[in-house]
DNA sequence: GTGCTAAGTTACCGGTCGGTAACATTCCTG
DNA sequence: CAGGAATGTTACCGACCGGTAACTTAGCAC
């Protein structure tokens, strides 16, 4: 497994001296994995699919991967790493400002639901077809999601919201709605494009002088 | 629970004249049904081991259902039923008072998310495991999606909210939410309890004089 | 009792699944 | 050029998938 030859050997090989003309077949197969997963769900996608799909075949596969498994293990954390840097870079934009970092975010989920083939979050799907029972799986997509919820009550707190930890959970409440709903309503035709409006409102209601119900 | 024979009965055909004092085949099975693809997912569930549950066999499986899609169609209109049901049910205790009647439905989906069993919303988790291309399922579900969205938005209009669509959405962001993140947190750790007070938060935004932010 | 029907049992079909062995090919490197 | 690693090809394995045939058993109706 995992090649050994990345890293650091010789500096500067892999694509530097050697462009290694056609992509690795593993980088291949991974993304045809990604995109399978992505669009008909873990358990409706075979290995022999995935292969076909890179252009290669099954032997190859398990030259680069163990197993299905570990396979669907790559590619959740890549989901999850791909995802945090999304976050990051939009949240960059707005240093010190937390409402409107979160207002950005609202706004980059609104712009990729806008996608085509955006169908909603691939964590949060893949959370929906495994069962409990398979723990490695769902441990990730829990630390993920409590990742989530933590980042969002931090704004929160950083933007002086009193129950920051109640502001943070309804608007994760809103950014998973629109993932979920995103699953099922074509384009720009679902809810979603509520969901700015509507964390500026709960916002709002955080920080005006106001008694917030109970 | 629902346990099938609860209800109208009085109706007199169906069971009628034969009694058949043991819950038919059919019943036990579609039970087992339900249950396994609920916790597992429909992809994750063989015909087989459904029999198995139901304590019969795979022959007499298809006695009563003509296919596994079959099947797993009469598992989503089932679903889709009883939440109606529970929807109206949960509704009547308010009538002619909308807000209430949200309220009511944020307190309920609240406390079914307290129990252990609960893994959130069956036709939801179906339409992430379920590929776009699998076109009756998929209809089916966004159907149903499509109605929940209307009767949130007909309650907002209710109640006289401005913007009355966009309070609908927020709220079915909110209710779509707490299903997902439920999937993932256990028990009562999720933000899914930040719903009931976001809703009257966001309730009181599009009722209250001031002008709502764009 | 005779029937009829619902249900259980066993065996089987073709297909696909995840996974492996053995061998052939390409291609980069020295 | 030689050698070796990366990749392609074919065939195969046991297990399970959805689905069917044929036969047996049990229970109710008359």
């Amino acid at each position: 497994m995992s090649s050994g030859k990345l890293g650091i050997s010789g500096g500067a090989e892999e694509s530097a001296g050697t462009p290694t003309a056609k992509t690795r077949v593993r980088d291949r197969i991974f993304e045809s994995a990604c995109d399978l997963f992505y669009r008909h769900g873990i358990h409706g996608v075979g290995v022999d699919a995935i292969a076909a799909e890179a252009g290669s075949n099954k032997m190859s596969f398990y030259r680069s991967f163990a197993s299905k498994d570990a396979l669907v293990t790559a590619y959740l954390r890549e989901q999850e790493r791909e995802y945090w840097a999304w976050w990051e870079s939009t949240v960059a934009a707005y240093p010190d400002d937390p409402r409107r970092q979160v207002e950005a975010l609202f706004e980059a989920q609104l712009k990729i639901a806008m996608a085509n083939e955006c169908r909603g979050c691939a964590l949060g799907n893949a959370a929906a077809e495994i069962s409990d029972d398979e723990d490695e799986l769902s441990t990730l997509v829990r630390a993920y999601k409590e990742q989530v919820r933590k980042r969002l009550q931090g704004m929160a707190r950083a933007m002086g919201a009193r129950d920051a930890e109640g502001l943070g959970d309804a608007l994760m409440l809103l950014l998973d709605g629109g993932y979920f709903t995103r699953l099922v309503f074509p384009l720009g035709s679902g809810p979603i494009s509520a969901a700015l409006p509507a964390a500026r409102a709960l916002i709002d209601a955080h920080l005006s002088g106001g008694q917030l119900k109970r």
